[in-house]
DNA sequence: TTGTAGGCGTTATCAC
DNA sequence: GTGATAACGCCTACAA
């Protein structure tokens, strides 16, 4: 049994000869062969089995200038990266779509900003066809790097620069709609009732925190700034906000966090100072992600995003500008905005 | 100014032209650059800082035969993935070493069984020089694929077709010493003074939580099996598991779970049938990654293992049988079994 | 030390 | 329809 040795695998002349055929016309044959006999077809196929023939990726890249491959590029410097599901719900998403147009996933983690020197060098030198990026900072050099060398981008969530939620069409990017999402929060708390209710935001240099404090703000504009504490997106971040707000307003009945880990913390400082959840504090978080908001204690209330769609939307995004086959798609498509929906469950 | 056009970055021969020198010449300088007269070099370097040149990473890779990508597999169909730390962690700690190998780590999530062909082509079509992969059931096609088109391949966990830790040295693995540090756990447990000892393992076909188990009955081999349940890696199954423990064994006075995960959702039914802990249940887990252990309430006693290490190592095992620069160590390093730690905090 | 030339495996443009 | 042939951008003997 001929077996092919590993290290030198069958080449495109190899599976020619085999067939008795031209190179080109295995080219055709393996690029969906329009216009090839399927007499030929067939020894051409035969022959591609029978060596175990797959096309070369770099021979093939380099004439056609298309990699098949997508960055994505995730600021390390906030490590919640990973201890938060969202990413991972989103990587998910964007797995799936990329994988169903046999696209591949390189991941970049950025570690500091002076790793943007082997960014741009690792963008530029033409491994992947565009990029994904996500929750950028106002000063984050990406865009600018992108920009120059002409990297076809999708960021995920509202970029800082944009004056505003569908205000610039020039970038694309896809983000939940955070401000309303909030304001259902908080309508939802009022709606129960409750009258002092304090809100735990996340780092207001990311425009997913800034959004949904904006959408707090819209329902209760006369909240005292006593009622807002700042987190940082993680547990503990919350742990302490709730303890601040504690301290600073111990009358309030109801919290509204930014998103569910931070929710979780608060529940349990509520719990250490025995207030009940929900009959003294009724407590909503944001994102609705697997496994934190179900298995909080209690379940937490909260506004779902649908984070593994809008992973695959930015997917889709970026391989309908890359014009999915040749040429096609030119068009640099609008920033996407998704819809939230509050979630009841036992907290609020 | 000259601003490069996007679209055709300049090339080789534009900065050999632009230098006055040969192709044969830049191309030295560019890869490290000996035996060039510093003269020559200079000009050289100038011309490619002028032009922004950055080689093309197809055309190096058609003729050196070297991609400077590896890739993680992961598969998917257990979502635990991305929902336990353990996985995020050890991700960062491949990338850290990846990065300081100027490697790239390409991410293939794995949905179903089928999409093993994809892999194949993917890993035979020369997209990387190696790859990486995660606890692997007994049945997974990966070994074989890989054997089949000869792939360099580093595992993360023991792979469950090994005889044992320390058995079988054709396979490069990474792996905690999970049977020791089981033992560590459950001897902590009885020192305390703690006799009826559960232990709630993870899914067995994995040999994390059958080497975990055989550890805690190395210690306790009298131990009657309604003392041991199954979960499966997560917060709910931990959960359900303690259920069905306390139901079978009232008296139970300390839990060794198989993981931080598990060990969280024991917590929550103890407090919810008011056992407190760890004054009448100690509970013990395994992993200490961020943020579970931690912030746990109250915070786990646990078996540390060094998660990054164990990624930064699965990564620096594959640079070194791709010998780093060319062609050098051929060898297959044999697995690496590294040591737990326990770490006491409140739970026991 | 430097330049010349051949080839890596494909796709694409032509003739036939 | 099919087959030569020329790129694609780079590395690397080998020759000078």
């Amino acid at each position: 049994m001929p077996e092919p040795r590993s290290g030198s695998r069958p080449t495109l002349e190899a599976v020619a000869a085999l067939a008795g055929v031209s190179r080109a016309t295995v080219s055709r044959v393996v690029n969906g062969g329009d216009g090839v006999r399927p007499h030929l077809a067939d020894r051409v196929q035969t022959a591609i089995q029978e060596l175990g023939y797959i096309p070369n990726h770099a021979a093939r890249t380099l004439v056609t200038r298309r990699t098949g491959a997508v960055a994505v590029i995730i600021p390390e410097p906030e490590a919640r990266i990973f201890s938060d599901p969202f990413f991972s719900r989103q990587i998910r998403g964007i797995s799936k779509e990329l994988t169903a147009h046999d696209t591949q996933l390189v991941l970049l983690l950025v570690e500091d900003l002076c790793d943007y020197d082997r960014i741009e060098r690792y963008l530029a030198g033409g491994h992947v066809d565009g990029a994904l990026a996500f929750s950028l900072h106002t000063d984050d050099p990406l865009p600018a790097i992108a920009d120059r060398i002409g990297m076809p981008m999708v960021y995920g969530g509202r970029p800082g620069w944009t004056a505003g939620p569908g205000e610039d069409d020039r970038v694309t990017y896809v983000d939940a709609d955070n401000r309303g999402g909030a304001r259902d929060a908080v309508r939802h708390l009022l709606a129960q009732g409750r009258r002092r209710i304090a809100h735990i935001c996340g780092p207001l240099d990311q425009t997913s925190a800034a959004d949904r404090l904006s959408g707090y703000r819209d329902v209760l504009p006369d909240a005292g700034c006593e009622l807002v504490a700042s987190g940082d997106f993680t547990a503990a971040g919350g742990a302490r906000a709730m303890a601040e707000l504690l301290d600073r307003a111990p009358s309030i009945d109801a919290v509204f966090a930014g998103n569910d880990l931070m929710a979780t913390g608060a529940l349990r400082v509520l719990r250490e100072r025995g207030r009940a959840v929900p009959a003294e504090v009724a407590v909503v978080g944001f994102d609705d992600a697997e496994p934190v908001a179900e298995s909080a204690d209690p379940p937490l209330t909260t506004v779902r995003q649908d984070i593994e769609g809008m992973g695959r939307m930015m997917a889709r995004l970026l391989m309908e500008r890359l014009g999915d086959g040749r040429g096609g798609g030119r068009s640099v498509p609008g920033p996407v905005i998704t819809q939230t929906a509050l979630v009841q469950r036992a907290s609020g």
